[in-house]
DNA sequence: CCAAAAGTGTTAATATTACACCCATGA
DNA sequence: TCATGGGTGTAATATTAACACTTTTGG
């Protein structure tokens, strides 16, 4: 059983390769018919629902590994991200969970994985479309939910995410967001859509297109949205080098 | 020796009281004479400046941690802390020191000490005068530097204090500060001083009174500042309910 | 009595908000 | 042809920036 033997060497083995005490918490944004989601998984045998995380090797870069865990469970690469909190609780987790979870499992009580752990919170922004969920080897489950429709998370990750989403927010009145959550072409419409729901409120039409054009990080296409009802809204690209600078300096505004 | 017993102590056993992997490091900044400090240590029989920091008990939250680690320093208690990034770099320091360092202790190859170490970098707000500077076991001087004028700084640093101070600069145009820079009683042109110098710019003089006045955190007392020059400026004290209440909510204005 | 610093108010510029009309399209 | 959503401009308001005169005081 190649799963036994995975969890065994994971839980017996892993602090030869992971640096012990410390885990990485990611909260996952992703945007698909106007709603702002999370992706989730489900731990085995457990009826529990957490954030995808993992460890850092011993060897790996901070970022690298967190990069490797996202690929990992959406099998894309090069992904946005950006680290909001590191959580420190004393009560925040150990590993604790149910006898049951280790019926058959020979599995040492001073596992490292029952230590303490301090965990690096980072959120990603990926688009909705490419993702492949995947679970990891702890998991059954690796799905998409509506942020406004959690499950109920173990450990903190509740409060995780809510850092997640309060940091995204502050995020994206200063610096530009998007390249990472839609499509490669879109409508202004579906990027106030996207503000809208990362903000959890409605924004003027005519202001939100005027200050986002005056950014300079769009491109008007010369196309219009094909197949819509209605008038068709021009598609739009980002200004990937107008982008990037920004994303750096920053802007000054409030939506 | 005192001195060799615990640090042999502290290299050899340490991993057993603290969590391994994971330090420290606070940039502690404080406001003298119209300009911006920070509290460095340099480390005994090497010539190096470093950062205040520690690490976390095993049984002890992280923020606790900091706060003694920052009492210990200080002497100060009740000390304003933000948490701003958390460093993880595969090659931002392990504890590598020169031979000399050792001479005449015995100390295991393997220490903790020795491994890599993912940092939490927290920044604190504390009042000049009250602070008492008090080296560490593992240092010889315990000093005040001006921001501007920092000597070389070990390991990634002048890398953490770079990105203290842009936090805390981002920081202050979105929530009140100087409780706990300031004495109790200071002047508008001495909170101004203190924009000024974390901004690092000018600020007009009596646009930024308008502003500080309109918040509501300020209650102007019936005295004005003894024994100077001109025209004597007002005393204000910080109306503690309302900047507490601000603290959390924060008030949208950039100076 | 004057230089130097502090107190205060007004005006101009800029940014933000609110709002209304026309256009294109598929049903 | 009409209901729906998209494109655009302008006026009102709020915020920010610029700026000048008066007051106080120690030397």
């Amino acid at each position: 059983m190649e799963y036994k033997e995975y969890i065994e060497k994971f839980f017996n083995q892993g602090h030869k390769h992971y640096l012990s005490h410390i885990s990485i918490d990611c909260v996952v944004f992703g945007f698909h018919e106007n709603e702002l989601k999370v992706l989730l998984l489900n731990m085995k045998n457990l009826n529990s629902w957490v954030l995808p995380g993992g460890f850092i090797l011993k060897d790996e870069e901070m970022e690298t590994a967190v990069k490797r865990i996202l690929t990992e469970r959406t099998g894309l690469t090069d992904i946005f991200l950006h680290q909001f909190q590191t959580f420190g609780g004393l009560s925040r987790s150990s590993f604790t969970v149910p006898e049951l979870f280790f019926k058959n499992l020979q599995i040492k009580k001073d596992s490292w994985m029952f230590d303490r752990f301090i965990s690096v919170g980072y959120y990603a922004l990926v688009e909705y479309s490419k993702v492949k969920p995947i679970p990891d080897i702890l998991s059954e489950k690796c799905e998409w939910f509506n942020v406004h429709d959690l499950p109920e998370l173990a450990h903190d990750h509740r409060h995780i995410f809510d850092e997640a989403w309060q940091s995204l927010r502050f995020w994206i009145n200063h610096y530009p967001i998007g390249y990472n959550l839609l499509p490669e072409k879109f409508t202004m419409p579906d990027l106030q859509k996207l503000y809208e729901t990362i903000l959890d409120r409605k924004l003027d039409r005519r202001n939100f297109q005027r200050k986002m054009l005056a950014t300079g990080i769009l491109n008007r296409l010369n196309e219009v949205k094909p197949g819509v009802a209605h008038k068709a809204p021009y598609l739009y690209t980002f200004n990937i080098a107008a982008y990037e600078k920004t994303l750096k300096t920053g802007f000054g505004f409030a939506l």
